[in-house]
DNA sequence: CCAGCTGTTAAGTAGCTGTTAAGCATTTCG
DNA sequence: CGAAATGCTTAACAGCTACTTAACAGCTGG
């Protein structure tokens, strides 16, 4: 089993939290336990996680407005609920949110673990956060880590969501970079507007790349973009 | 949400099945039903799916067997267990074979496409398996992953669809490519247009390869293609 | 409170793809 | 042989996809 990696367990109940902390713990895992949902995304603002596991329901913020909150500073952080209430638009509500698994109470304490390991699992398999060295692009150097591009002497500076374009663009260099794949990772989700604004930054970044002949982003119908370098 | 996703269903329970498929096809998957381990088994060898749905309890070799065989051909394939039972043992079980859930019937519709969305998302984040190292065909390289093929210095972008034909041309080179199969796995099922459809790539493709006289697409009158290449 | 920046939405245009149709060619088999 | 079925190719087109520019709302920092 995956161990050694960190939770965050925002759950109010006194003796839940105990029992689940010990229990994860017991298991390899480092666990930090807190009991309301502010001073959880505090937690979570200080320090990256692997998994946080939420109670819905809570005094004050409940579960679902802290994961509206954690994904604003985090887009990709994995999350998933535990319960109490199994009312269905409860449910769906929390997968709408972007959770990975949504446990009513009562649980197994196995199954539970089982479901944090499959989901631990998953994220081992994902790339790398992000490239630091700077990246040549043709003529262009790309340090996206300064979140800037330049030629020659003339430096640009990018918005954020053209950095993160230009960057999975780069990751994918001479190959197909999948429509879908690239705004799911951008967004978190896909929908129609999602890929026009898309659309709109691979624009802006054809214009920033345009003085450099050799490189171009091509387009492949129905599929997605093709960053082409020199070599 | 996410569409365009292959995924096998194995259910024994007809009426369970069509309810599935229909629903599942509504959301724009791609789906493929075997009634039994065996057959879809096979089908899954014939190609790769983006997510497995077993039913646990099936006459014959029952889901957990399937896992297992399932693996041992592509140990990455993700896949989820259907049941009507909810024994502890046999849930921990599913997990121990490497499922990414565990579903009880009754279960809502809404609630398992959540649930496979969580799980082709995360397949989105992890990074490419099928890493294809350009083809050699006659005097032309094919590369799948870039939806091009080159001849000398001549480059030509293929359409989606015919990237898919000529992949799995190249797939069964120098041997029948059923003309079921292909449709099957191109559009998910088979009927009459799709089948003419077929037929424009096939001679959209031959088009392409003309220029080397060594490759040809050969018809086998009611049964297939072959793709014929030197050596 | 204003100015500037950023990301999203909108609108118009252009272009590509997959499907269907149609006519002719080829194969099969009684 | 002749009829029926199957295959081949070209053409046409509807619908979808992409590109660009512009406008705008929300935010940020002074």
């Amino acid at each position: 089993m995956i161990k050694d990696k960190k939770i965050l367990l925002v759950e109010d109940d006194l003796s839940l939290g105990m029992l689940l902390m010990d229990f994860l713990e017991s298991e390899g895992l480092q666990v930090t336990w807190r009991r309301d949902a502010l001073s959880g995304l505090q937690q979570a603002r200080k320090q990256r996680y692997d998994l946080c596991i939420l109670d819905v329901m809570m005094p004050g913020m409940d579960g679902f407005s802290l994961a509206k909150n954690l994904r604003e500073y985090d887009k990709n952080i994995p999350f998933l609920f535990l319960t109490a209430r199994l009312l269905k638009e409860d449910k769906l509500k929390g997968y709408a949110l972007g959770a990975e698994d949504y446990i009513t109470k009562p649980f197994d304490e196995n199954e539970l673990l089982c479901k944090i390991n499959v989901i631990l699992r998953r994220a081992l398999l994902a790339p790398q956060t992000t490239e630091e060295a700077p990246m040549q692009i043709g003529q262009f150097q790309f340090d996206a880590s300064r979140q800037e591009i330049c030629l020659k002497d003339r430096v640009t500076r990018l918005t954020e969501k053209e950095n993160e374009v230009l960057l999975l663009l780069c990751q994918n260099q001479n190959r197909i970079l999948r429509r879908d794949e690239a705004v799911e990772k951008i967004y978190g989700k896909y929908d129609y507007f999602l890929g026009r604004s898309f659309d709109v930054f691979i624009s802006r970044l054809r214009k920033i790349l345009k003085d450099d002949p050799e490189v171009s982003i091509e387009n492949v119908f129905k599929v997605g973009f093709i960053l082409n370098v020199p070599d």
